[in-house]
DNA sequence: GACAGTCACTATCATTTTGCAAGCGACTCG
DNA sequence: CGAGTCGCTTGCAAAATGATAGTGACTGTC
C-alpha cells in the first residue's frame, strides 16, 4: 500500500482502509496521539525498522492523516502531527482499543481517562441519528446505481 | 500475521489489531455481515486469491471472529458466520466507513439504513460514561505498573 | 455411467512487501 | 577535533502476497 492510487469501489469501509489499512499506520497514529511525534520516539516505541517507519510516515503524510512540521531549524528536526483527518480517526482507535480490551484484555492495560470526570472512558459506537448503539437495531445495506 | 501468538503489550489497540490488523480480514468481516458467507461468494466479491482467502479465513477462525458451519452434508458445504467477537467488531467497521465517507467519499457509496426509521445511520464514537463524543473532551493516558 | 459443472479448497511458484543491519549527513556538545 | 544524537537511506535476506493451475467431493444431465 503506497497510500496512493487504487481503484475506488463503492464501499466506504474500503475507502477508509485504503488510507490506514495496515497495522503500523494505526499504531503510528496511536503513538502520535500519545505525544510521540518524533521519528526516534516512534521508532523506539514501536520497535519498527527505520525504512518501514519512513515508508509508513510518507504514506500517512500522502494520505493526509499526518503532516511533517519542522520544530527546529538548527539542527534541522521534524515532527509529525495529526491533521484533521488524522484526529478524526482517533475515535476509531478508541473503539478498537475497547474491543481489544474486551476480547484480548488479559493483564494490565493502558486506559484513557476523561480529564474532567477522572473516569476511564468506555468508547462505544452509536448512530447519531437514533442515538442507539450500532448493533442494537436492524440495518439494511443500500447500494448505489 | 498468523492470528496466533504474539508478545502481548499493554496497549488494547495493539491487542485488537493482533486479531484483525489487516485489510483482507476486515473486508471479509464486512462481506460476511452483508450476507456473503460462503467461500465462493467471498472470493468473487473481494477478488482475492483463493490461497490468501483460505489463510485469512483460517486466521479469523483461529482468532475467534468467525466460525465455520456446515450448511449441507451432501454435497459437503460450509459457510462462515460471525461469532460474538466478530459481531462486536461490526460497529468499528461502521465507524471506519463513516470516516471513509467523510475523507474519501467521492462518488456514490453504499450506505446502511436503519430499518425502523428508514434513515441512513451516522456512526459516531462516544464515551458511554459521559455520553460525549470521543474527541470532544480532554483525555489522559493511564499506564499500568 | 461418462461427462460437464459447481464448490471449496490446496500446491506451486513469481512478485511484492517487510524487516534487519549498516551507514550517512547534519548538526551539537565537550 | 571527536563522540554523540537525530532522522533518515541503502542493500540484502526473509516472509507474505498473489496469480495460476489443479484436486476431491459431489450433483445433475444426457
Amino acid at each position: 500500500m503506497t497510500g496512493q492510487e487504487e481503484i475506488l469501489g463503492s464501499c466506504p469501509v474500503d475507502r477508509g482502509l485504503m488510507r490506514v489499512g495496515d497495522r503500523w499506520s494505526i499504531l503510528i497514529l496511536r503513538d502520535i496521539d500519545r505525544g510521540l511525534t518524533r521519528y526516534e520516539q516512534l521508532r523506539t516505541s514501536l520497535g519498527i525498522a527505520p525504512n518501514i517507519l519512513s515508508r509508513r510516515l510518507a504514506a500517512l503524510t500522502g494520505a493526509g492523516l499526518i503532516a511533517k512540521r519542522r520544530y527546529s531549524e538548527r539542527p534541522p528536526r521534524d515532527e509529525y502531527l495529526l491533521t484533521e483527518a488524522g484526529s478524526d480517526f482517533l475515535p476509531i482507535l478508541a473503539a478498537i482499543g475497547e474491543w481489544g480490551r474486551k476480547y484480548n484484555g488479559a493483564g494490565a492495560l493502558t486506559r484513557q481517562i476523561d480529564v474532567e470526570t477522572g473516569k476511564p472512558i468506555r468508547p462505544m459506537v452509536i448512530d447519531a441519528n437514533s442515538g442507539a448503539p450500532i448493533g442494537s437495531r436492524a440495518l439494511r445495506f443500500e447500494y448505489p446505481d
